[in-house]
DNA sequence: CGCCTTCTTGAAGGATCTCAAGAAGGGTGG
DNA sequence: CCACCCTTCTTGAGATCCTTCAAGAAGGCG
């Protein structure tokens, strides 16, 4: 199942352009970094705890869990991954795991070695640069995370998280109708939200009667986006996505 | 209450040589940073939202808090800060802050200019390394605040921080049975694991009753570490403090 | 068609919150 | 050194959001 032709990193330049400058060099650079790709099913660790590990996962279909757990066994979400993001990108400085990593669906991953992207990254100091911020946009959700478990009711909780996956996943439409398709159960929804799967239930239904999302067989609709972010206290500051060219950020120079 | 003059650095070169390699050279390069000292007040924001910012802050001396909300400005402290962290690394490649920083008591500060930091990173790619790593150890912690909050009773919750605390901030007497300072009131415990104070308050009884803890003015006494420990299903490996010699890491050579 | 996952519903219980007020502690000024 | 004040800690009682347990309905796939 693995191939090792020709794999396609431009969604992952993508990303990292996004918020960093890249030189045309630099990004093929990047785009120039092996793999291999490889289908990862549901409810097994493709990256497990406890091994030490020596590639990278970049994302190119699919949904990505990073699982914790509490003492008793009761799992824990802390992040969510979609295409184009490198799930496990801080390994590359830390490569003992801390959490695991699952897919939430069926998954295709792109396996990419440390040390070619270490090359990479001591080759070119503003590679290096880019993927040391990419690691803090995922610290920044990780801390909105906090809050949202932590200081949020049920209701305002999942709609803040299916505002961030909209944001994440670009969601189609535009104005104020969303489309945009999760491929996640209401048990791993739970999850991530800290709730249980019943409670989870009962508050889509809640936020469905209110006419704020539509989800049938994976894909959730938001036929009032605005109101939605509302209700759930959603500023997509953190996520710094969509920044302007002249926000974006380079700190090494160009040579 | 500014000081220009040799602002000691030594306290953070530890934390880094702690899970990094860096050559005498190297270290020197991160001694040498200028930095001024600034004496700061608990709440009030010593780094504001909204505001760019172009220096980091070294803790010197107390604790810092890293404080965001939910809509209803309920504050959550998504990170604690102890002397010797660079409270907000990330600024150096994010320099936009996504929470606000604030001494949890009268703290010491050291503000760290962006510039000399990059000048060290850039001439020194193994110093850029080590700062990359610091910044993921932190993010490790904010996973495990995530299932902190998410997923862990009120008893359980509040004694994994303390043993989270006394850990970072190398608690005294060995064995089992600790000692240290945590200048934080109750109400910011109550905000640090998303509980009201006085459910914290009672909480933190249920302990003292159990012989787990004491807590007089501000110094708490951990006379059974490793039943709190149990109790508190803590497993330091995700601080990834006291790593053997052998343990710590350098990707890039040495030249 | 049958099976397994996922979704849905009901009822009861419990952990934590809210509101309110009083006690204790630490600092400051007279 | 005492009096005062403001912060912090403590206690009580009632309310509520969410969980737990249990079971049935719906949906997808071979």
């Amino acid at each position: 199942m693995a191939q090792f032709n020709r794999p396609n990193l431009q969604p992952f330049v993508d990303r990292l352009t996004s918020r960093s400058i890249l030189s045309d060099e630099e990004q093929q650079a990047v785009l120039n970094l092996p793999g291999h790709a490889e289908q990862v099913q549901s409810n097994r660790d493709f990256v497990p705890l406890g091994t030490r590990v020596d590639h990278a996962c970049l994302i190119v279909a699919g949904m990505v869990g990073r699982f914790d757990q509490n003492g008793e066994g009761t799992r824990q979400i802390t992040a969510m991954h979609v295409p184009g993001d490198m799930c496990d990108l801080h390994s590359v400085v830390q490569p003992m795991p801390t959490s695991a990593l699952q897919a939430l669906s069926v998954a295709t991953i792109l396996r990419v070695p440390h040390s070619a992207i270490r090359a990479a990254a001591a080759r070119y100091p503003a590679v290096a640069e880019a993927l040391w911020r990419d690691c803090m946009v995922d610290a920044a959700i990780l801390s909105e995370w906090v809050v949202n478990v932590g200081r949020r009711d049920a209701k305002t909780r999942i709609a803040h998280l299916l505002c961030e996956m909209a944001t994440r996943l670009h969601a189609t439409g535009g104005g104020n109708d969303f489309v945009f398709d999760l491929p996640v159960t209401q048990a791993q929804l739970a999850e991530a939200t800290a709730l249980t799967a019943v409670h989870v239930n009962r508050t889509l239904q809640s936020l469905r009667s209110d006419g704020l999302i539509e989800w049938h067989q994976r894909v959730i609709r938001m036929p009032r986006w605005h109101a939605l972010v509302e209700s759930a206290e959603f500023d997509p500051a953190y996520l710094q996505a969509e920044l302007r060219p002249e926000q974006r950020l380079r700190i090494v120079q160009h040579g």
